[in-house]
DNA sequence: GTCCGAACTTCATCAGATGAAAGTCTATGA
DNA sequence: TCATAGACTTTCATCTGATGAAGTTCGGAC
């Protein structure tokens, strides 16, 4: 449990890290209580006060649960805050299982068709630029693997950025961190890239035009491919 | 900024609701910087370690930013943890705003008829039964407001549980921590709640035929009721 | 075998000291 | 006047020690 993978960070951010991505991977086995103050103090090599901060940050996060004389222990998985960019980057970063690419493109399946709908609703002539700028990029970028999953995602912002609703907007940052992180293990080729275009096309044009039903039904298509694709790989 | 609305919990605990609630409630400006800590054990009237550990934990949801010598100063609206526990139930908690409930039910109805649709591709039959025991809650229910809200949130709770994602079923739940709280003050009639038993079963009915298109539909039926009452009252 | 209490474990909290880094002020020189 | 280097100040970062509180464990009395 000595592993230092953030040298120069804060001390009580290390203690975050290294406890957090255990007990997110599965080393740390909910319900088991981890070890004493001292014994983290030795472990991690800092301070009573950097651990007990760290603690408390992951308790925070739903990650622990100290209870004085009892020891601190790891809380069950429901009552971890799934959404906390740190806890999403502890279980899709390192090497994610295939139940957690489903999860993550099922979400995007129940969501962003969704997201689409409201955007074509809410969107202001400002937010339909942008989504055109976005596409506009997306185009350009076409031949290029890397610069192409970066203009993808940012496609997709500009669309639930155009819903005017932060909390969308949240949930689709969170998601396209799990993106990030998965697609450069799955980057897709050249041809799966060009074959996307129109149908992100189509999503800009609909909601360009507020037509609700067709942005819903174009972002389906655009997230049940990526999904097949996903889920083949 | 001496108020005491957690008496008995832990002294972090205490430090993290009160520096938490008055940024989400708008009384501490992103950009400013909060009293230095000496201040906050004053005002707070706990020790220093207690002081720095509640900032840590407000640190980790996004809420705050602590630089050697220049102080701890509030992080702007997009840095923050949007759907952590903590952070919707003092944003939802006091007295909502009217852009959020617009944003609460917006999300709905970007997130929950996508949720129904997944959910009748996923079900397995178990989920489909306590579907169906959250939907006969619901008809037992629809004389009495108050149970009737935890019916009602117990049967989409049930739904999302069914497209068995963790993710999507802790968006939920965050969604629920939110509506809770409006319902409170938004409590709708008698009437309208049995206006809603037609949508709800016709989603159960979906769902148990894995027809995700009616299931999608009928949800949409269900959210965007309920959207335009929240608007309306 | 059950119940009570003492000893022990472990987190909770406060307090003090030291350090590091960033900002502020001042004096100097051009 | 203005720029700049260096000293000073502020404020968080971290470690350490001491005390307290609340469970847990274990032994003894019955």
């Amino acid at each position: 449990m000595a592993t230092d993978p953030y040298p120069d960070t804060a001390r009580h951010a290390h203690v975050v890290h290294a406890l957090g991505a255990r007990i997110v991977d599965g080393s740390l086995v909910p319900g088991t209580p981890i070890p004493i103050e001292e014994q983290l103090v030795n472990e991690l090599g800092v301070g009573r006060s950097a651990v007990r901060e760290g603690v408390k940050v992951l308790a925070g996060k739903g990650l622990l649960e100290t209870r004085r004389s009892a020891g601190t222990r790891v809380r069950p998985r429901e009552s971890w805050s799934l959404l906390d960019a740190d806890v999403l980057s502890w279980r899709f970063g390192a090497d994610a299982q295939a139940g957690d690419i489903r999860v993550l493109a099922d979400l995007r399946v129940a969501l962003e068709p969704g997201a689409a709908r409201v955007a074509a609703e809410r969107a202001d002539a400002a937010a339909i630029q942008r989504i055109d700028e976005a596409l506009a990029a997306l185009h350009a970028t076409a031949d290029d693997p890397d610069p192409f999953i970066d203009a993808d995602l940012a496609f997709h912002r500009a669309v639930f950025g155009a819903a005017d609703n932060d909390l969308l907007l949240y949930i689709y940052d969170m998601i396209s961190i799990a993106l990030r992180s998965v697609r450069q293990v799955h980057t897709r080729s050249v041809a799966h890239n060009k074959e996307t275009l129109p149908n992100h096309e189509r999503v800009a044009v609909a909601i360009r035009r507020r037509h609700h039903r067709k942005a819903e039904e174009a972002m389906r298509e655009v997230v049940e491919v990526a999904r097949a694709d996903a889920l083949h790989c």
